[in-house]
DNA sequence: GCGCCTAACTAAATCGATTCAGACAGCGAG
DNA sequence: CTCGCTGTCTGAATCGATTTAGTTAGGCGC
């Protein structure tokens, strides 16, 4: 019978009068030993109810835990239910478990700004987000596998998304239908916070946030190649990638007298595209006549309703799924630069 | 400086002659020697490039690793994208950070229906779904908190929904307006696979998903109060709870003779509902004119639209913070029973 | 000056495995 | 008969920490 205490490798062997290098081989390597005692030392173990290698040991003294971390730069809260994080973890979560593995979930805003300690036991590391305080990255250990998604970290893998041409994509999109007056909508452009209506020049300066560069670097292509004035197109930003966040800002674009009210809204993602169209929607605004819409990733939800957003995919299960083999070591530890795919929806047909 | 290896705690005792039982206690507990010494202690651990304690040492040594692992029912894939895991993770991650743990996802789908061997590092378990297999019940080690959430493990602490009450108000509040034809949208009724229209009696019989089988309890107590033949209403079963399962059912169901079509339905999760919303807006029929819809959950994506869902509100969240307070041992493991909140959005005014 | 207490520090056992370098037996080849 | 090989199995070192019991030195009261 299974004693209170759970029974170790060690106490096993002396049950059966072998040595522990058998147990542990009957359960890792099963051509180390004869069939007949690996039958006698599982049939032993299963009565005794040892359930295997202890796996804090095992990943003392192999050094491998089997256990791959994601680190998250923002808090899990807001990362477990943003579409686009969600669907990077399902690729990720995908390949490792298909490999045995599983997934460790750190947040990059953790109250102190530095990892857990407990985060050291994992075998490689995922790193996706904007800009984690370089701080967390020097706790990273530096001899494991590291891939950096959607940034890069020094001197290390990563997978990326190309942005620009995406923007212009979408940008060129929109554009074929000349638009009364524009307005991009951006996120968390800048470092300081910043809700509201912003410079298009300072915009461009604060460059510290590549994805939104590249993105906005495409629209602009996209203005020249149409004869738009980026001068005239107003930008707005918005701190958090949240339906709450978003509102504020929105409902005051959508409070301006109709003549300076955009008529096209390109924004930098879905969720600000979403939230656009439900508070268009809730004021009784007829979409895509008074108001275009354009979104940016093509998560589910804007593609699962009615009107569909008109928006660029991007592959954050694909991505998620390299990023994974690469940390694994089943694939080359390189840059690795993703396409995307226009969805024209009936946000902006 | 740091060479290729990492230095350890024993290598950086003897840089310093000091024993080993002083630089653990230099990092672990500050009181234990004199403040001179850890100070010299910290500052070569720095020098040297000493991170810290290795973590897996660690857990082997004190038996813990400050890991939760959180044992999904689903597969990850699935579970991530879900909205309902995904607030009930969030809430998890939320109390376990702010306790210095971190989250180990673990799925139910596993390939071969077992727990990976490393899961058991984890200090604690959180199960969540329906009906874990039995298999990966047994393999979790027995004397580990555990903590169920939507079911139960015989004898172990769980955190409950009140699902009778809630699908009795919400179907209370429907039927104020007598319905010309109600509808039922089951989810995951039976153990065998069934897409589409199924059997009442069939339906309470398999009475396995206790979920559902609660919600349906009180859908029925409704209709007997209001005087509705519980036979007169037809039911509908969904195997997954995903937009590209729920579509060929609902379309089906959209196509039926207008005499026959129901003109209220109730479903089991805002998932259904907003996809039973999604193809009648394509088809352009008129909600709640022509059709009344309700939900369960109450997800963001429900209220963050127009029209607003009618549903009933779990606070997803909160479960996922009680579930891990009580995994830490903050909280009395016993069983706890969340009530609801109904919301009534503009599908079912 | 003596005894006692406390603060500061250390030696060594321990956590539960993995794995390398043999030991030993049996067998076929020469 | 002996040699070497192969197939099994074992002894013991090791992974990198934590922690208990104990030693030493200094301070204080009397």
């Amino acid at each position: 019978m299974p004693s209170s205490r759970r029974i170790t490798l060690k106490e096993l062997a002396r049950h059966l009068g072998v040595s522990t290098a058998s147990v542990s081989n009957a359960f890792n390597r099963p051509d180390q030993l004869s069939h007949a005692l690996r039958e006698r030392i599982l049939a032993e173990a299963r009565r005794l109810g040892y359930r295997g290698p202890d796996a804090k040991a095992r990943s003392l003294r192999t050094g491998r835990s089997q256990i791959v971390a994601v680190l998250l730069a923002e808090s899990l809260t807001y990362s477990l239910n943003d579409a686009v994080a969600s669907e990077l973890l399902s690729g990720i979560a995908e390949v490792l478990d298909a490999h045995g593995h599983t997934l460790l979930l750190l947040s990059g805003r953790q109250a102190n700004d530095r990892m857990p300690d407990s985060a050291s036991i994992a075998d490689g590391f995922i790193v996706y987000g904007l800009m984690p305080s370089p701080a967390l990255l020097g706790d990273l250990p530096s001899q494991r596998p590291q891939v950096a998604v959607d940034f890069d970290i020094e001197g290390r893998a990563s997978v990326h998304v190309d942005n620009e041409p995406a923007a212009h994509a979408i940008a060129r999109h929109a554009l074929k239908t000349p638009p009364r007056r524009a307005g991009i909508i951006n996120l968390r452009l800048t470092e300081r916070a910043c809700n509201g209506r912003i410079d298009a020049d300072q915009a461009l300066l604060s460059a510290h946030q590549t994805i939104t560069r590249a993105r906005l670097d495409g629209f602009y292509r996209a203005f020249d190649e149409c004869g738009l004035d980026p001068a005239s197109v107003p930008m707005w930003n918005i701190e958090e990638n949240t339906f709450d966040v978003c509102t504020p800002v929105i409902e005051a674009i959508l409070d301006l007298p109709d003549a300076e009210r955009p008529d096209l809204l390109l924004c930098m993602s879905d969720r600000i595209a979403l939230t656009v169209l439900t508070l268009a929607e809730r004021r009784g605004l007829r979409i895509p006549e008074d108001l275009r819409i354009t979104g940016f990733d093509g998560i589910a939800e804007g593609q699962y309703r009615s009107p569909r957003l008109t928006t660029v995919r991007q592959d954050s299960v694909e991505k998620g799924r390299i990023a994974a083999r690469t940390v694994l070591g089943l694939e080359a530890a390189t840059s690795r630069l993703l396409t995307t795919e226009l969805l024209v929806g009936e946000t902006c047909p």
